[in-house]
DNA sequence: CTTACTCATAATGTCGATAATATTATAAAA
DNA sequence: TTTTATAATATTATCGACATTATGAGTAAG
């Protein structure tokens, strides 16, 4: 039970906290945690300062840890301010990356789309839905993957996480026709990337949004 | 001596950074900030993860801490997003904010202004350049006060501190006329943003960063 | 009832020390 | 010399305890 490294401690946490087993606004106090990894207090402090790097957990001193706060003013931003980071990232890439981009994007939408189909024949269980997360991430990290930026990428990276956070419990309406029309959004991001085309590519990011501002 | 509080030594070393009194890409060992301070390695620590959440202080784990590093490349990059976010958060102002706005920022580039103007008449001292910092970043916070998104005005915040973290000790070419392009510049972007013209006011925005590139 | 205060309890922040790990210096072998 | 192995040193991560600060319950005053 004590073969919890500090790494994985954070990892746990982080996969939590974009699941909502810690709930959005939940308090986090190091001393529950530490019973829990078998750990001390302090490794707890340490590592909730880590996840607050990524605006997972908002830190106040004094006044300790807490998982993200959820509004629908704090969804719409998190939502349009991806957008904005995913529209320039695509639109960069578009404008300066090679043939090798193009391969990496098109691999990850066809891995995306098998287990979108997947989903939509048979019923979705929670154990999809992780990998089709991160199947999701992987698409759209390759679409701004050849952006050029560090920073546009690594932040991108923070928001996809908050963005998460934010939606998971949120809007169950996982209905056959939800994922449907994830399947066309992401298809239509997918072809106007590879056309090259940087107005329609962010109208598609867009359209694949918008529902959640 | 024994005077600092945590948030003292969190703003003290805040200051180094992005005045480059620890310079980019210097190895920081809590054992030497400990003796300075008068407190434990552990709340240099401490410290030190929260500076790295708003991008000034690198960690890496098993491999401690370090002042940002800086290269052409990285530069370029916090620039340009730099640009990004400011012409996001000034469209958005100019699109949605009142006339608190158009106050707000009219006051803050007033003072700057002045300040300006007396750097530019008398030579420039070093304590100077620092109250010119503060009063840019106030005019510059301004205009994308009005966003109305949370998050960008956190970010742009933090952005900011690492673009004077990066351009500090480069640049030395304060010239007079170095001043006076500055705040032509300023102006520009005023203009454009109370005559509620984005586009114009986007590109007085790159203008005054392309030098940067 | 409501508000303000005091005390008891719980949580957080800080410390100094130790264990784990990385880095550097030194010596042996190719 | 160059490389590899080993030992010495320095740095980092973790711990458990303590001091400080916040929180909540209970009581008294308005």
């Amino acid at each position: 039970m004590k073969a919890y490294t500090t790494t994985d401690i954070y990892n746990d946490l982080y996969e939590q906290l974009i699941n909502a087993v810690i709930p959005a606004g939940r308090k986090i106090k190091p001393v529950e945690l530490q019973a829990k990894y078998g750990c001390s207090t302090n490794t707890i402090r340490d590592t909730l300062l880590r996840l607050s790097k990524i605006g997972l957990v908002t830190f106040e001193m004094q006044r300790g840890f807490k998982a993200r706060d959820t509004s629908p003013e704090t969804r719409a931003d998190v939502a349009k301010f991806r957008v904005l980071l995913e529209q320039e990232g695509a639109a960069l890439s578009i404008r300066n990356a090679g043939i090798d981009w193009e391969i990496q994007l098109h691999t990850a939408h066809h891995k995306l789309t098998h287990i979108e189909k997947l989903m939509t024949k048979r019923g979705l269980i929670d154990e999809q839905l992780l990998v089709w997360s991160a199947a999701e991430f992987e698409f759209h990290d390759a679409l701004i993957s050849g952006c050029g930026s560090e920073i546009l990428i690594e932040t991108y990276g923070y928001i996809y996480a908050q963005f998460r956070q934010q939606f998971v419990s949120q809007e169950r309406d996982f209905g056959a026709n939800y994922f449907e029309s994830i399947i066309e959004e992401h298809a239509a991001i997918l072809n106007a990337a590879l056309a090259r085309d940087e107005e329609t590519c962010k109208q598609a990011i867009y359209d694949h949004m918008k529902r959640n501002f």
